[in-house]
DNA sequence: GTGGTCTAGACCACG
DNA sequence: GTGGTCTAGACCACC
């Protein structure tokens, strides 16, 4: 699902969820991505902005495009994801831990926030 | 000190900045601002982009301005500081649970974390 | 029609505009908003007064733009607009009855002449 | 008293406040004013700001400044008097009907408005 | 001196 | 095409 609203780019939600369906193993390595035109058709986006969120990932080096073949889940490097994930949660909690010192909360409230946050996403 | 590279426009950085200063109480309400022209010499930016700041912190009700008399620092309501210290943990604990959920990494490993970065962040 | 000899700034000559447009339901909630370039040539006025007119009303939340999409209204909750409309007329009417105290007028001269008033708005 | 927040000019606030005392009688025709130097010491403002009210008076008519005699109050002319109230009350009685029509609030809530209104003023 | 407003004109990001 | 940001420079009102 794609917000129109929020002030993330269309391209860069398109990428967000391409890349955590490849890291959850919802894609795994070798699994054919949809074509450019059946994407942009289902999100009712343009061709240019499917087309750019391709691009941009196959520069990654997630996924890669073979003239007339479509596109394909590349392997992954474990390594690579390890340390994605590690700098977007310390980058995440060191926010919070900011927000919390403006405000004069504890590490006990932070806890139990955490706790609170992990359920209400796991019910979405 | 304002990154002239980072994608955070420099009127947000400077609303930060000042926020930041209000919330943590460097700046108190009655306080005086450092004028228009003051600040954009010292920071290097265009008389305009600090007058955007000011305005926008003004529309929030954070500071208050007078021609001819300078800008001050607005009473702080207690409401007002928790709902905005609540909003910006909120959202930063969530970005981390997402980005944990990907990398398959449990509750348990989030706790852990934030344990570490409170500590690194307190020693700074 | 803006007034460029009025005190009021152009941008809140926009905005005021926009807003009536908005409450009287001249412009729907989904309603595309002129583009910035558009309503500046429409108006003759910089395309800066107007970018600052269109930030105005989304820091408001009475509008949201996105680059490359062009700006519409969102919808507006009805507390909201009880609330704008409530203060609006209490400030009027304070005003009405700070005049006539110092005519020495009753509270019965307000009474009648409000309903002139208000007959003869009705006819226009 | 004057506010040193609003956004109303001190000057103008002070030719509002002299303008009410003449018009509700406080002040009456060859009353002395306060002095430029006292008045601005009373009302904690600069020497300009009172001159610049007290010039702004004298231009419209309703006081006078003789060298060496200080200020005095002129007498009024009650046709001016009734013509300078009766357009105040008018131009706010049809705000206030303007944003009635908006919130689709019939005449009834404006008289009973009217009545709440008038109640508060008066116990200030 | 202060802030408030408006201008013309540029470059970038997005679709 | 769209909106977002930043610039330099001007004039005004206020104190």
């Amino acid at each position: 699902m794609l917000s129109q609203t929020s002030q993330v780019p269309l391209y860069e939600q398109i990428k967000d969820q391409i890349r955590a369906a490849v890291y959850t193993g919802d894609l795994k390595p070798g699994d054919a991505l949809p074509s450019l035109r059946e994407l942009a058709r289902d999100l009712q986006v343009s061709l240019i902005t499917v087309t750019r969120a391709y691009n941009d990932l196959a520069a990654e080096g997630l996924i890669g495009s073979r003239q007339g073949k479509g596109s394909v889940v590349l392997p992954i490097d474990a390594e690579r994801l390890r340390s994605h994930v590690s700098a977007r949660i310390d980058a995440a909690l060191s926010e919070a831990v900011k927000a919390a010192a403006i405000g004069g909360l504890g590490l006990e409230h932070l806890h139990a926030q955490l706790e609170h946050v992990w359920d209400s996403e796991d019910t979405n």
